[in-house]
RNA sequence: UGCCCGAUGGUGUAAUUGGCAACACGUCUGACUCUGGAUCAGAAAAGUCUAGGUUCGACCCCUAGUCGGGCAACCA
């Protein structure tokens, strides 16, 4: 993207410009990222983490990451490690330390006695199904509860009971005295305070009572100096409480301000935490970093850089509708991230031999490749090449259409690097499958010398059978075979599961460069994909992910004619 | 029968605030290529949800609809 041209604002910058120039909060711009340590972020959060942080250093402001963790049922510290990781990784760098809701938890109870005080809160002694039905539907208002006229002091007294445990879990509630009858719901006397005799993994066994999300949020912003607290769609309803709660506690000019944008929808994916969670505990995948989880540890397993990412996040933008971004742009991403940094490779996944019938048994020589063409930094290694080799199955047909640019009957090649070679004739199996392929070759187009060089159509990657090493690669394609597997009212988005989401191939051969990968390196087999090593790979056996296959024009010539 | 959002090529996002629709992905040509990759050149594709109104002029403002999404957890 050219920065040098201005580029258009989003709304969100569009509002923050314009507080700029009104002089709020004294200039400043600072923002935070809230997730609850309750699942593994996935490329939506990824979404809202380079929204908050990128303007934060857009507008040379800082931006905080916050566990939002007010809810000791679902949280655990094992979410935070994978959370704080997450967001490194993608390449941020939050304001200090990591803050935490629960650091609030003093200052919210303080507020709330404040509250009851200034009579805009009272407990409630009702069961949870009573608070409900008084609750009304969106449509008719609700009624008012039996306990909302309390006294101060008889409020006073109760919700410091329920502090210090005298009553059951379920038994009572600290409501807002706001409105039974809005027509929003969320200001119909909402929970600010729940008893929840539960462990919480960071202020242990202190707490029995925690605030809800709606009396923690927006008071936490303020505590922290946040200026503009960005959010999905689905809040902006709760918006009017967000600011009721502010309009109790501001002393002074400074007042954070939520905006809210569109969450991140991806074609053929699910994106909800429960799904996902689902997905694992059912051992549908393995794992939250399986590489087919659009999970941030998923994609950093499958090979994903965090620029490709950053790159992705940029690109579809910031708005207030609802969107579907198609996989494709995301696949673009890393292409086009891994095209300029990965290695080049040679590597064949599905080998056959082929044999050089006019060259030396007992020869090897070494052939030159470029590490990386897009980098000339990159240098070049020296392969193996000899009489016997390994090309890729798909690069061979026993009668080709005119369009296939590769090998067969009487057809000559370039074996990348090497020499052209002609094939001269094959031989089959009992099944009648390919099993061998003999060629001449001709000793005068060795790669890089001067003599004038034959065209030829089709270039081939392959490996020197003797020095090749053997790998195991997993091809994965999509999870869903339907374009939006939640979006049925009457289908479980686990009947739209693709049952070959994963193909694992056995017996790969891989060119000898490759005989000391680590987990995480990333290459570029060439004319196949792009692949990144998987920490299953054990000294032996090296294990390749498949990040993302290359375009392919042949695959799209083959479908028209089939 | 409520309240709150939203609507621009297949997809996403723009249109410097009222000057006659742009960029990216995808698709399709062609060039180039020792990766059918990359790169380069080009094309098709929306007339901006509908109907009125204001205006010399509307994607943008007003009115009324239509369609889509969200809101009734002691979740976030």
């Amino acid at each position: 993207m050219p920065e040098d041209e201005k580029r258009s604002l989003n709304f969100i910058e569009s509002i923050i410009e314009e507080d700029l120039r009104n002089g709020k909060n004294e200039g400043r711009v600072h923002t935070r990222f809230p997730p609850e340590p309750n699942g593994y972020l996935h490329i939506g959060h990824a979404k809202s983490i380079c929204l908050n942080f990128g303007i934060a250093q857009q507008y040379a402001g800082k931006c905080n990451l916050r566990f939002d963790d007010t809810n000791p049922e679902t949280e655990d510290t094992e979410y935070v490690e994978s959370i704080m990781e997450d967001v490194r990784w993608l390449g941020f760098q939050w304001d200090k330390e990591p803050y935490y809701a629960s650091d609030y938890f003093g200052q919210l109870y303080e507020w709330a006695v404040m509250l009851i005080k200034k009579g805009l809160a009272y407990v409630d002694d009702q069961p949870q199904e009573a608070i409900s039905q008084q609750r009304g539907v969106p449509t008719r208002p609700g009624t008012e509860s039996p306990f909302r006229n309390r006294t101060v002091e008889e409020n006073l007294r109760l919700f410091e009971g329920m502090k210090n445990g005298e009553y059951e879990e379920g038994s009572r509630v600290l409501r807002a005295k706001i409105d039974m009858s809005s027509p929003n719901m969320h200001m119909r006397d909402p929970i600010l305070y729940r008893i929840l005799k539960k462990e919480h993994h960071r202020t242990g066994n202190k707490w029995v009572i925690y605030p809800m999300y709606d009396y923690a949020h927006g008071q936490s912003d303020y505590l922290e100096g946040i200026t503009h607290s960005l959010c999905t769609l689905e809040f902006e309803v709760h918006r009017p409480l967000y600011d009721w709660f502010l309009d109790q506690i501001i002393e002074s000019d400074y007042r954070p301000r939520q905006i809210e944008f569109a969450r991140l929808n991806l074609s053929y994916t699910v994106m909800s935490k429960r799904k996902l969670l689902q997905l694992v505990q059912q051992g549908l995948v393995n794992g939250w970093d399986d590489p087919r989880m659009p999970t941030i540890a998923g994609m950093r397993r499958r090979g994903y850089t965090p620029a490709s990412i950053r790159n992705f996040a940029d690109r579809i933008g910031v708005a207030k509708r609802d969107n579907v971004i198609d996989v494709s742009l995301l696949e673009f991403s890393v292409r086009e991230d891994l095209n300029k940094i990965a290695p080049r490779v040679m590597a064949v996944l599905d080998p056959v031999e082929l044999v050089i019938t006019n060259y030396p048994e007992a020869v090897t020589e070494m052939v030159s490749l470029e590490n990386n063409p897009e980098d000339p930094e990159a240098g070049s290694r020296e392969v193996p090449f000899s009489r016997r080799l390994y090309i890729e199955r798909d690069d061979f047909m026993t009668d080709p259409p005119a369009k296939f640019f590769r090998l067969g009957p009487g057809r000559e090649v370039r074996l990348k690097g090497a020499y052209i070679v002609k094939c001269e004739s094959y031989e089959t199996d009992a099944d009648g499958r390919v099993s061998r392929i003999l060629c001449t070759y001709d000793a005068d187009t060795r790669s890089g010398t001067g003599t004038k060089q034959p065209k030829v159509k089709g270039t081939l990657h392959w490996v020197d059978a003797a020095s090749a090493l053997d790998a195991e690669v997993r091809l994965y394609d999509r999870l869903f075979m339907d374009e939006d597997p939640a979006g049925h009212k009457d289908r479980d988005f686990l009947e739209f599961l693709n049952p070959d989401s994963l193909k694992v191939l056995k017996g790969c051969k891989i060119e000898p460069s490759l005989s000391s990968v680590m987990p995480g390196d990333k290459f570029q087999f060439q004319r196949v994909g792009y692949f990144c090593v998987d920490p299953d790979s054990t000294p032996g056996l090296p294990v390749f992910n498949r990040t993302v296959a290359l375009k392919d024009e042949w695959s799209k010539i083959k479908e028209k004619h089939s």
